[in-house]
DNA sequence: ATCTGGCTGCGTACAACGTACACAGGTAAT
DNA sequence: ATTACCTGTGTACGTTGTACGCAGCCAGAT
């Protein structure tokens, strides 16, 4: 009735999680840990696109059909990627000030999105609810805890952090990942590959203050610069709020 | 040599963003507009998987490959729903102060978002280049004008604000969308039906902090106040750190 | 009137995708 | 030796994006 039996597919009973975990079937030439390996190894050298179910197989080594045993489909597949992701994740144990934490977060955060510029394109659920997101999350709210916030707060401050952090690195990789397949590889070189529908939309006259911006600013190209100072405000303004 | 004549497809020697401001032609059944606004009105049914040429092409009365003549494949279709949601933005001309119109593109952000929560599916590109989203661009620049900062920082301040909105909110609607497919309509529900799972991870004894915070949050689904107290944070501290 | 050229939409066709389903070979327990 | 399970295979279907050539239509030139 309820447990199907029978032919089925990837064992059903067991969570993803829990079987990640469990040691690979001895006489099993696939595996979790290899599935998402390859998975990972082929997104980062051609894009989240060039991850399918095919694809992977031949990386594997065997038939198209073969990593269904394993994997429900690609929402398991995307799990497996961003599980494997988030491992990545290495806070030092030496950091213990919130602040210190929830700065180095982000910095990882952006390191690895930069590392793995398909992250952005995964279902974003997939950034809450895997045991690996938990020990970070677990990780930022021990950081916050003792401070006398309530848990309410707590939770605010460790989700804002990761919500700029996200936002500003998923727009970084979209505009670093499309200057690059238009060939450009300088600032200078963008805006002039640019320069044809800039003009269009710039002499229009309906910008005047972005085409100030973009005649006087100088550190308009160093993302580094824009990503840690808008996070030193996020920081400023948590620790300003909730007088810690 | 380069200006390829004969049988092309959607007029090429003009941006996109040209043809969706030019009058439409005159006897065609098609036109930039209308293809937009059946792609945003499907998404929002639908979900933004439903948008496919073909199920465009019957909601249009219209041959599958009729769109062809208007948009070039399914980039150009995206950079129309994404140019049609950023019309949507209306920050009213009252707010002069940057931080209430700061204040108001965020909480709009979020409205948008949840309105249409596909949004987050889209290329994250779209959300830098198009000429709705310079114009948003441009209004809250010009909030942060006049205030003695320059350039670099006023950008700064910008960029922050948006990309605390758009992570915030997407994780929001990931979450959402996720329990809403689950079947769950409430919190204490979604609970209930994690259980099984959350049980495995809590058991496991590795988040105490995060399963002390599930226990004793109040506000966890909140997620108007979750966001607004973050957006509060981030307003705060960069008026701090800035200096306005 | 007739011709001509450019739009606009249509029909056909193809390669690639996700994955359902039935089966085969091997190992382990009986 | 039989059984049952587990893992990988082969085949097949429906759906997708879109390339390519054709057909009708209107405008202006002849």
């Amino acid at each position: 009735m309820a447990g199907q039996k029978k032919d089925g597919k990837a064992a059903p009973d067991k969570t993803l999680w829990e079987r990640l975990e469990q040691p690979a079937a001895p006489r099993a030439s696939l595996s979790l840990e290899r599935i998402g390996a390859v998975a990972v190894q082929v997104a980062d050298a051609e894009g989240f696109a060039a991850v399918t179910m095919r694809r992977l197989a031949t990386e594997l080594g065997v038939a198209p059909m073969a990593a269904y045993r394993h994997v429900s489909g690609k929402d398991d597949l995307w799990a497996l990627m961003a599980e494997r992701v988030a491992a990545e994740y290495r806070i030092p144990d030496e950091l213990t000030e919130w602040r210190e934490v929830l700065h180095a977060y982000a910095l990882l955060t952006r390191e690895l999105m930069l590392r793995h510029p398909w992250v952005g394109e995964l279902p974003t659920a997939l950034f809450v609810l895997t045991p690996g997101r938990m020990a970070i999350a677990e990780r930022q709210l021990a950081a916050l805890d003792g401070l006398g916030l309530d848990e309410d707060t707590m939770m605010v401050a460790f989700r804002t952090v990761s919500a700029y952090a996200h936002g500003a690195v998923s727009s970084e990789v979209a505009v670093r990942e499309w200057t690059q397949s238009e060939g450009w590889s300088s600032g200078a070189e963008t805006r002039m590959g640019l320069a044809p529908q800039m003009t269009y939309l710039m002499d229009s006259g309906r910008y005047p203050t972005y085409r100030r911006y973009g005649l006087r600013s100088r550190r308009k190209d160093d993302a580094t610069w824009m990503f840690e100072t808008g996070l030193e405000c996020v920081l400023d303004g948590i620790a300003a709020r909730l007088g810690i």
